[in-house]
DNA sequence: TTCTTGATTTAGACATCGTCCAAAGTGAAA
DNA sequence: TTTCACTTTGGACGATGTCTAAATCAAGAA
């Protein structure tokens, strides 16, 4: 069993079979779906499960610091289960999809604090844009 | 008259009541609305103006360069007009106000060509995360 | 000025994504 | 095995955004 069950065991999780398979469809090194992809795939297994159920389960997961989300412009949003490594993201601004990047760089300390206008800064996201291969090529 | 809708005449721009109003609230040198908060604030000028008009209107604005769309997560996107000056964000994870900032550093440097896979990447957005000092204070 | 025409606006239906709720089900401690 | 707080469910609901067909209008032509 993954790493990830045993960590939400340890936090006191219920392990229910609806959350066993939304981890499991998450598993993987560069998985980014969305809600509904999971869902679909969850249902794949567990035909039953309720879409209320994968909102909850990831939002679950987002809490717990266990996934990601990521945004992309007005789309779904998706989830990235690849959060114990910092990255950041590349998207193909024409059908949205997403690679894992790690630029070199930190953008944090290249923030002065006249920039910050008192917030409590605490994370920093770099999103690079641009066309994948695929649609640069079509 | 602004600058804007100058320049937007010079694109071509019919330059009707509607469009004037919403260049006319997008006027400004730190404005992050929301498309209803546009809409609301067009409304007190011009109370027959449609949602579909001020939607129509933004993206045309944002193809045409002039307005920047920033999504923050999950909530309403927001246009920002400042365009014109190459800047980044500062949000509130709370409340959701934005500050334009200017951090240093060049992104796109960062990302060495191994780490683009491919991809044509054509712009780095930058969005720093925390607490504004009034969500933090309360 | 008036006419003409293609661009623009409008209202509201529709689509997508996500949230909420009350009722029913269930993992796991005792 | 029993119990009960935690989970799940499905379907209504809400927020945001898109689309369409018909009505309107800006601005160049006459």
């Amino acid at each position: 069993m993954s790493d990830l069950l045993e960590r939400l065991r340890g936090r006191g999780w219920r392990l229910t079979a609806q959350r066993r398979v939304v981890a499991e469809v998450l598993d993987g090194e560069h998985v980014h779906y969305t809600a509904d992809e999971v869902h679909a795939l969850a249902a794949a297994r567990l035909p039953e499960i309720s879409r209320a159920t994968v909102y909850n389960t990831l939002g679950e997961l987002v809490s717990l610091g266990e996934v990601t989300e990521v945004s992309t412009d007005g789309r779904a949003k998706r989830y990235d289960p690849n959060a114990h490594h910092a990255h950041q993201h590349l998207i193909c601004g024409r059908c949205g999809t997403i690679r894992d990047v790690h630029p070199s760089g930190n953008p944090l300390a290249d923030l002065p604090a006249e920039e910050r206008f008192g917030f409590a800064v605490s994370e920093v996201e770099v999103t690079y844009r641009g066309l994948c291969p695929d649609c640069a090529a079509a």
